[in-house]
DNA sequence: CTTAAAATTTAGACAAGCCTAAAAAATAAA
DNA sequence: TTTATTTTTTAGGCTTGTCTAAATTTTAAG
């Protein structure tokens, strides 16, 4: 059995693998975790001595089978809570991430097979990211960073990358949400920032913000 | 902010203090919180310390109003979490026990509000123990043990006093639930034992079992 | 009312998870 | 390639919540 602290470290590991590649820094985890590259040292080598991380001293770390399966668990039981609360008890997306950093922990295989079948098996949660099957399978999606896209391109939003809440609001303010339609009206090439339209609106967005935007192209 | 194991120990001191009467030993906790009197006895510092129970040495403690508060909100959130499952997961009444002691100490009250919402404020448990309303205002009721009848008063049965799942399976068999009418066929002077029946069928049941159902008597 | 038994507290230790400060290794710069 | 900088690890300490063993207080028995 794994302690909150064992399964906090190892979900930031798969974030940081799946954002930077295999192989991450104990400054890179230390960062995540808001803690000192000591503590984060202390907790990879317990996390080695359980075989959830391959570790050589210098060289980073990497979640091993086992570990990826641990950390992909957790992740599919915070994107199922987070659905939870905003269809079922109607919270904002905004509002559910840290409430679901706590409920994701709760241990009850039984309980999110049936949470599951209450949500009606969701594919992906409120911030459009994909909700790992029960065997650890996450369906791969193509998606698209706004950034990425040209002048006179346009797509479906299907995420958001980062998801504070100060983010999530700004996207509330623009009526920009999941399922939104983004076109790429301009393009400035010196700042990559954008003029956009959202169902007949325009707006300037800066490249922060079409760096944090995923859209299925159409 | 309190701890887990604070939590836990505040509910404990609580459930033994209704159970048993005010001034709770040091042993009766270890015992309930199936630890060593000393760390009881260390815990039971710490939340005098913290004031929230009143404590002397060698003469048991107390919650405070502070420390009540804090207990009655966590039974609350236990026994929402309990409906929820019961009444929306559909698990039956003897599995949802050990997963409501983990999602008691969820901390959001924004949660709880909008969980008893989506559950329409229910009143009771699926074990039928009242659910504290936000300002910890528990309803009293006027519940009987089994084990108070006498030869042909009956009654409908409004809870269990103990919540094992062994005692609710036991009951599973016998299709005694909330609701359920139960006469008192005969009553044994001897060692308490009874012939109950419960619609048409009649069984012999122990003191052991009229001593842990509680009936509203008709 | 004095002694035996039971209950409670204290003392000292340990694991988990964090910290600071210092040492060691790896990387970058000159 | 030698030095400087950055990264990582080690050493030693702290807090929380637990433990055992010993000391103390209370309660019960004679």
């Amino acid at each position: 059995m794994f302690t909150l602290a064992e399964e906090n470290y190892l979900k930031a590991i798969f974030h940081l693998e799946n954002d930077y590649g295999t192989g991450v820094s104990t400054n890179a985890i230390a960062d995540k975790m808001d803690t000192r590259a000591s503590s984060a040292t202390d907790m990879i080598q317990k996390l080695a001595d359980k075989k959830v991380i391959s570790y050589q001293k210098y060289k980073g770390a990497s979640l091993t089978k086992k570990g990826k399966s641990i950390a992909v668990n957790i992740i599919r039981k915070h994107r199922l809570w987070e659905v939870f609360l905003v269809e079922k008890l109607d919270f904002q997306w905004d509002e559910v991430h840290e409430i679901a950093e706590q409920l994701e922990h709760i241990k009850s295989d039984e309980l999110i097979q049936r949470l599951d079948l209450f949500l009606g098996h969701p594919d992906f949660d409120p911030h459009g990211d994909p909700i790992p099957d029960k065997n650890g399978y996450i369906k791969p999606t193509e998606k698209k960073l706004l950034s990425k896209l040209e002048k006179n391109q346009q797509g479906i939003c299907v995420g958001v990358k980062e998801s504070s809440a100060k983010f999530l609001q700004y996207l509330d303010t623009r009526k920009i949400g999941i399922g939104s339609s983004i076109k790429v009206i301009d393009k400035e090439d010196f700042d990559q920032s954008m003029t956009i339209q959202v169902s007949n609106k325009q707006f300037f967005i800066t490249k922060q913000i079409s760096e944090n935007l995923y859209l299925k192209t159409i």
